[in-house]
DNA sequence: AACCTGACGACGC
DNA sequence: GGCGTCGCCAGGT
């Protein structure tokens, strides 16, 4: 079962995001092994229970910019103030330097 | 099977 | 840097 291995590897990946840092969908998606699948990381992560111990709140965009949902923007909100939790600094458009806080 | 949508990204102008 | 297009994959109608 292909589908159901990617969603774990991409699971694992977003876990292994320190605290205090963000990745991007793309670089999660190359880390799981998947050389084109950054929209699946945000499928993968939209499937999320609210129970889950996945930092899902650590992955931004290329851009690193918060992804606008089609469904809810109060939740934008709350990873925002999450990640500002953490020591990370937003920029101009709420911007997140890739450079200071990427990971890798 | 055809078509559309979605927490994306790279490229070109 | 803004904006449009195409490529990608999974799921639903």
């Amino acid at each position: 079962m292909p589908d159901m291995k990617s969603h774990a590897r991409i699971l694992a990946a977003v876990r292994r995001i320190p605290p205090g840092r963000v990745s991007t969908y793309g670089r999660v998606a190359r880390v799981a092994g998947l050389a084109s699948g950054a929209r699946q990381v945000g499928y993968a992560l939209a499937a999320l229970p609210d129970d889950s111990d996945v930092p899902w709140h650590r992955v931004v965009n290329a851009r690193g910019e918060i992804s606008r949902r089609s469904h809810g923007a109060a939740i934008e909100r709350v990873q925002h103030a999450m990640l500002e939790g953490e020591g990370i600094c937003f920029g101009p458009g709420d911007r997140i330097d890739l450079e200071r806080f990427g990971w890798p």
